[in-house]
DNA sequence: TGGACATATCGCAACATTCCGATATAATGT
DNA sequence: ACATTATATCGGAATGTTGCGATATGTCCA
């Protein structure tokens, strides 16, 4: 007889994993969030290549320029973006380092044939 | 005087960047998007080195099985997983190959001394 | 100083996501 | 046949996200 608690295990013996860090796993929900809108990629795409304002990434993305503004405030606050205002503009340039791998993974994955 | 139309413009010349298809990032942020939730991180973290039923994953993350199973159906609409009918069980496994080098980015920003 | 410009913030309506309990379906063992 | 197990689906409450118009703040220039 099958004892209760293994009810739910496999035949087959797995692998052992990390219990892992409900922490970490957290806030790589939030960051993949953060990312996860066709606008912020873009404007990521974009940033990774050069710096830009605000106006300039709401034309390029077509959106209204307070809605650029929202979504730069919320990559910012996680980590993404610095910004540095300069006169009336304020530049906005990638301050995480990862998100060039990040990109290249999706641009990868949805753009095969992308000529940078 | 400064043309109208570059008003927006920053005095420094940038590399002209695709103008990007539409289509192909909204499918990023919907994948994006999918796999930006805490359980669904630690599901595909699992699927990635052995195959797993609903029972297993829901009991490994902490949640009840209904909630595991529409995380699942999620990630497999989304062609993340394939599943595997086995008596009463339904075994899971990973079906979009680009998933591994995602989660190593994700492993690699959050979980520095990732011991797997 | 006054007007145009660039960006940011606020309140709000529309919409999406998440989780839960209840119920359905289907396979198994007695 | 019947109870049990494993998974899936449904309806709904709570919560989160997005985009918009209006408004605020700060900068530039005439």
């Amino acid at each position: 007889m099958i004892d209760k608690a293994q009810a739910l295990e496999d035949s087959r013996p797995k692998r052992r994993l990390l219990p892992v860090d409900a922490e970490a796993l957290g806030q790589a929900a939030e960051c993949l969030r953060t990312l996860a809108h066709p606008v912020r990629i873009r404007m990521v795409q974009l940033l990774l290549h050069d710096r830009y304002t605000v106006g300039e990434l709401a034309k390029d993305c077509g959106v209204l320029e307070n809605v650029a503004s929202e979504h730069l405030r919320l990559m910012q606050r996680c980590g993404f973006f610095t910004s540095e205002k300069v006169g009336r503009r304020v530049y906005y340039k990638v301050a995480e380092p990862h998100l060039e791998r990040m990109l290249d993974c999706i641009e990868n994955r949805f753009q095969p044939c992308a000529a940078s």
